[in-house]
RNA sequence: GGAGCGAUGGCCGAGUUGGUCGAAGGCGCUUGACUCGAAAUCAAGUGUGCCGCAAGGCACCGGGGGUUCGAAUCCCUCUCGCUCCGCCA
């Protein structure tokens, strides 16, 4: 959620900021008078609560002296007024929630090093890591890979619980869990403290990380729809430490979550069909981070490399862009994406996207800092906060079956990983 | 699932015949005095948000709603915690 305040103080630099993001001056013109309206909806109320409270009290000296006349007149005057007060605070409260309504669907403001462009055309290659693999033979894409080898089946996975689903057997489901191991090691290595959190959240978690409103056509909910299945762990992690204010010198609180995620995927009808790359469930390790408002660029950038870390030493080719103002997320001020190499696809894809949603989480969170060198005083203050994949497991399986398989059809593992797989290689079944 | 009890400031804990209570007291913390320094002692200060240029004002005693001129105090409801019973692992 931006800051109300800043469109009263600043609305034009406000909206050459949303501009860029595609948000037009009614827009911000609209939200700009509410603010003003509920301005002045509180003035009106507070003065006249103020009233209620002075005279209030003067009835009670009245009532002590035993002048009953009096304060039956004033009570049928003040009966009047608090009639007044109800009128006034419906109003404010019709304001401020259309306020919060309109607000909250606006989306974060971009920094200035993020480039302009309406669509992923426009997003920047920062740098590129290793060169595509190459092979001898025509590499073939990594659900034929898995399924020759007994370790993926989608088939089956259909008979209970339908398309986007997958089982894993054997050294499938070891090398998804080696994954998962290995991604946690490497994050604590980088002094991140591992969280199991719950992955199923009630609703106002899901606002306050920023996915509610906007995106509840995305999410599954239980039937009472008293509990959400969180599409990612940044969602328990951004919710950690709401309604805190967390000492500055314990800053920057860095937290590394495996979880698996859920997704409708129901803006992506037909895309990805086959294999691992776009499921309902799937597994994540999520790194977040709190920061002081100094913090947060820096710590974009060490998060970010944190999670490259993981494809380096899997040996895996990969480059990292910086998305557009266009195809930013929501909660975004900036966003670097890693993709990694696919040789099937002869692309790189989606495998980690590390966001700074500087204090737009924190604000709807009410998660803040306090200065504790010296100056007591020190007005609390909104942390900034990060997320990203490091890494997204399902397709980092993607990855190695696709980049490490054999002509013979076996699977080579990631020398990283040995030790966590049991085992340098997947090997064909004995027929 | 049934019955009962509870939720107050960083912590502990008063306040529940409604009235000047943002809230006693203690602890903790900050500053000052004393001291070579520390401890002890003494004094003062010590929540958050919103509105306001400011002075200041308004709100908040788990969340929401109600009664009343006036609610931390009464009523309803939700969430969380504890105790007992039942049920399940």
């Amino acid at each position: 959620m931006i800051d109300h305040r800043a469109l009263i103080d600043d609305p034009q630099g406000i909206l050459a900021q949303l501009r860029r993001r595609g948000i037009d001056s009614a827009t911000v013109d609209d939200l700009t008078r509410l603010v003003e309206t509920r301005r002045e909806a509180i003035q009106r109320v507070e003065k006249m609560r103020h009233d209620l409270k002075v005279t209030s009290g003067e009835v009670q000296q009245k009532a002590k002296s035993g002048d009953m006349e009096a304060v039956d007149s004033a009570r049928a005057q003040l009966k009047s007024l608090k009639a007044e007060i109800k009128d006034g605070e419906d109003l404010q409260q019709k304001v401020e929630v259309e306020l919060e309504n309109r607000i909250l669907t606006v989306p974060n403001l971009p920094q200035s090093s993020v480039p302009d462009g309406p669509d992923e055309s426009h997003n920047r290659v920062e740098r590129t890591v290793g060169a595509p693999t190459q092979f001898d033979f025509e590499p073939k894409p990594h659900w034929e890979v898995a399924e020759k080898l007994g370790i993926l089946d989608f088939e089956r996975a259909t008979k209970m619980s339908g398309s986007r689903f997958a089982v894993y057997f054997g050294a499938g489901a070891r090398l998804e869990r080696a994954l998962i191991n290995f991604m946690l090691d490497v994050a604590a290595e980088n002094g991140y403290t591992e969280v199991l959190p719950p992955i199923l959240v009630r609703r106002e978690a899901m606002l306050g990380a920023g996915q509610y409103p906007k995106f509840i056509g995305e999410s599954f909910e239980t039937l009472d729809n008293e509990y959400a299945l969180i599409p990612t762990a940044e969602v328990p992690l951004a919710n950690l430490h709401r309604d805190e204010i967390i000492p500055e010198d314990k800053l920057p609180l860095r937290y590394a979550a495996f979880t698996p995620c859920f997704r409708r995927e129901a803006g992506a009808a037909g895309k990805d069909t086959r294999g691992l790359i776009r499921q309902h469930q799937f597994n994540k390790v999520e790194l977040f981070s709190y920061t002081t408002p100094e913090q947060s660029i820096d710590e974009h950038e060490r998060l970010t490399d944190n999670a490259e870390e993981i494809l380096r030493r899997l040996e895996l080719p990969y480059q990292v862009i910086s998305l557009c103002t266009g195809d930013l997320g929501f909660t975004s001020s900036k966003t670097y994406d890693i993709e990694v190499w696919l040789p099937a696809q002869n692309r790189y894809r989606e495998i980690s996207s590390c966001s700074n949603c500087l204090d737009f989480q924190a604000r709807r969170a009410h998660i803040r800092c306090r200065s504790t060198d010296g100056d007591k005083k020190a007005k609390p203050r909104l942390v900034h906060t990060l997320n990203g994949s490091g890494l997204a497991v399902g397709r980092t399986v993607v990855a190695i079956l696709e980049n490490y398989q054999c002509a013979d059809g076996s699977v080579v593992i990631p020398k990283a990983l040995v030790p966590y797989f049991g085992g340098d290689r997947i090997a064909l079944p004995a027929q």
